[in-house]
DNA sequence: TCTTTATTTCTAAAATTCTAGAAATACCGT
DNA sequence: ACGGTATTTCTAGAATTTTAGAAATAAAGA
């Protein structure tokens, strides 16, 4: 991953609305969750919440898939882990900051 | 870490110039890097970069000590070490998102 | 086709961020 | 105290972001 890409990324997750979308889409886990269902959830408009899921949809972090009227949600974790994979190795001194019960290992699938 | 705290340090690093600057700090190593030096490497203006230290800063990320006239600037492992660790609990699914070469364990110091 | 439900796009105002020149401050050596 | 180097703070303009109401679009069913 590039840096501008993980900037955006980053940037994507930096705001506390959008961070509560993607945590919730996380948690709504392989099902994913209606625009609808997490509207209500966040209470925040219709049309700003719209607004920050085309930014998270924009860095890949979030993908919609049309059921009928509505649109379900769900969280890109592939994406997410190229981040994380970019921070751990870009941004970290060797083991100096891998989360407790996080362990980087030499070569492993 | 409270969710707008991860949102905080987050922004914080989604900004390709700040990224740079953090990713350069932990190039740096223990013995961190003077302002003046960030200001060659990065070649943007000193105030400039003095608004996005100050940044960088007021979320924990980076610390100053100073040195007689020059100010240098060390990356701060504990907070990423307690960003990622919120990004790895509250936005990652069970296992599906853990970058290549990471394994969450069960319960370990 | 008309209605209803779900969601997005358009629009615009308020707030924030980014940038960098100029001035101010901090510290050291003489 | 003075001069020099390092860095920050002040200032302000340009650009971007955030917010949400209103209008538009998409899909399903009667």
């Amino acid at each position: 991953m590039k840096l501008d890409d993980a900037a955006a990324r980053l940037e994507a997750l930096g705001n506390p609305t959008r961070l509560k979308i993607y945590r919730t889409l996380v948690r709504a886990g392989r099902e994913g969750s209606p625009v609808g269902r997490l509207q209500e959830r966040l209470d925040v408009a219709a049309s700003t919440l719209s607004h920050h899921l085309k930014t998270l949809i924009g860095v890949g972090l979030v993908t919609q898939t049309r059921e009928g009227t509505t649109l379900i949600c769900h969280a890109n974790y592939e994406i997410m882990r190229g981040l994380l994979e970019y921070m751990v190795e870009e941004c970290c001194a060797e083991g100096t900051c891998s989360p407790a019960g996080i362990i980087k290992l030499p070569k492993v699938a």
